[in-house]
RNA sequence: GGAAGGAUGCCAGAGCGGACGAAUGGGACGGCCUCGAAAGCCGUUGAGGUCCUUCGGGCCUCCGUGGGUUCGAAUCCCACUCCUUCCGCCA
């Protein structure tokens, strides 16, 4: 949520801002918004004052009453009762007002940092680092889908996952299932000199799902588990940055750094159709999350330092990838300033988005109300938060599967995930 | 799933219709004392909103959450949530 005092006291500089996000819609809703945040201010004056006027006679018929003089204490009660109408009937509006206010607030998106690149769509994501191992260029049996191959081995059996659950579901098997297991043991040990491991519920409430920016907006991206009220997480973002909701840190706690691996569910409405072969869109997949709450100013390092981090790891693995900046018309709604780690997968000849590093400023923060107290000082400030894929399971599955994949058809594994896979060097 | 008890400030804990944003104790911070410390003494110590701004204050809200009763609610009533204990069930 963005500051409503920030769209009073600086319209023009709130406008411009969002204005980069090329949303045609926004400029009425930041009509509408000032609009009735100037009524609430003036029915919650209006309000204060009868209330005021309330406090005060009661407090003069506890008098009265104590002195004794029970005719005159009976005067004041008439006359405080006939205000509590008034303040009943502005109550109600400001309840309305403030509730159509916050409607309105829940679905503008955040500011974009001013260094976030201007752009109207995904064909403007300038590329910031690489690309990186392309240089080379591929082999002939490199270019194999790593769904043919993984069936061929029986380490993917997405025809029986299908079965058991319906389209876009997916099922690895034997050292594919060890794969993608070793993939996230890997991940979570490269993180853990800076963060600590957590393992977060799956299934949240609704105020935590709203927290992160996914409510109201995006509600039909989410699996929903009706009849109690809960939802299946889209990424370990949503319980991760709702662990200290309504809290008030100390300075010198921050940042707190977090992270885990969790099952990540997405309905991927509106993608029907689309990457339905192999592991590429799935509705449930594991995803190591790496997530920060820090103070304004440790943010920009720390984001620099996760990206670093996701780099790092799709290196590592001796996959060739390259990351982009996302600019200000392609950003998420929650977005400050975001990039993207893609790698290049040679079977399919795409470039895959295996991580999104993102800066959320005090946006997220400000939906969950996480804040902290600067040392020796009053009052509280709304943190930061940013957060990032430190590994994606399916998508790096895929890109080994087909980067690494031998003339005689097997999967050489990269040397980091043999201890992982008792030492297994092929599979085969 | 059933029964009973509980939820108050950083912590413990009192208050059970009016002077309560809240006793008392502890902690923390500042000061006095001291060569220094401990002890002792004095003071300060929640959050949000809004308005004026003499930067100091006025007013409103918050005692799990949401309703209700009342001139007035931490205190009474209703519903819900969570915690504890016991029973049942169960990885």
């Amino acid at each position: 949520m963005i500051d409503v005092r920030l769209l009073r006291t600086e319209p023009a500089a709130v406008r411009s801002a969002l204005a980069r996000r090329h949303d045609p819609d926004l400029d009425a809703q930041l009509d509408l918004a000032v609009d009735l945040d100037e009524r609430l201010r003036t029915i919650t004056a209006e309000r204060d004052r009868v209330r005021s006027r309330v406090n005060e006679l009661s407090r003069q018929v506890g008098e009265r009453r104590r002195a004794g003089d029970v005719a005159r204490a009976e005067t004041l009660q008439d006359e405080s009762r006939a205000l509590g109408q008034r303040e009943r009937e502005l109550a109600a509006e400001h309840g309305r007002v403030d509730e159509e206010l916050h409607t309105i607030l829940l679905t503008v998106p955040n500011l974009p940092h001013p260094e976030a690149p201007d752009g109207s769509s995904d064909a403007d994501n300038p590329v910031v680092h690489g690309p990186f191992g392309v240089e080379a260029g591929f082999a002939e049996h490199q270019r194999v889908p790593h769904w043919e191959t993984g069936e061929a081995l029986g380490i993917l059996d997405n025809a029986r996952a299908t079965k058991i659950s319906g389209a876009m579901f997916s099922m690895t098997r034997g050292a594919g299932a060890a794969l993608g297991r070793a993939l996230c043991q890997l991940a979570l040990d490269r993180n853990a000199d800076a963060f600590e491991e957590i393992r977060p519920p799956s299934l949240v409430t609704t105020e935590t799902l709203t927290a992160t920016g996914h409510l109201p907006k995006f509600a039909d991206d989410a699996f929903a588990v009706e009849r109690d009220g809960l939802w299946a997480i889209p990424t370990a973002e949503v319980p991760l940055t709702s662990i200290y909701g309504g809290e008030i840190l100390g300075e010198e706690e921050l940042p707190r750094r977090m992270m885990a691996a969790t099952p990540c569910y997405r309905r991927e409405a509106g993608s029907a159709g689309r990457d339905t072969r192999g592991l590429l869109r799935v509705h449930e997949f594991d995803k190591v999350e790496i997530l920060a709450i820090a103070a304004p100013d440790q943010a920009p390092d720390l984001l620099d330092d996760m990206v670093g981090r996701a780099e790092g790891t799709i290196a590592a693995l001796g996959l060739a990838y390259r990351t982009i900046e996302i600019c200000t018309g392609d950003m998420g709604q929650s977005h400050h300033r975001s990039f993207d780690v893609e790698v290049y997968a040679p079977g399919v000849d795409q470039w895959l988005e295996v991580s999104s590093v993102s800066w959320f400023s005090d946006y997220q923060a400000r939906r969950a109300n996480i804040r902290f107290r600067r040392t020796g000082e009053k009052g509280t400030e709304i943190a930061h938060t940013l957060n990032g894929s430190a590994l994606a399971v399916p998508r790096v599955w895929a890109a080994i599967a087909e980067h690494h994949r031998q003339p005689d058809g097997s999967i050489a594994v990269p040397d980091v995930l043999q201890p992982y896979l008792r030492g297994l060097e092929r599979i085969a």
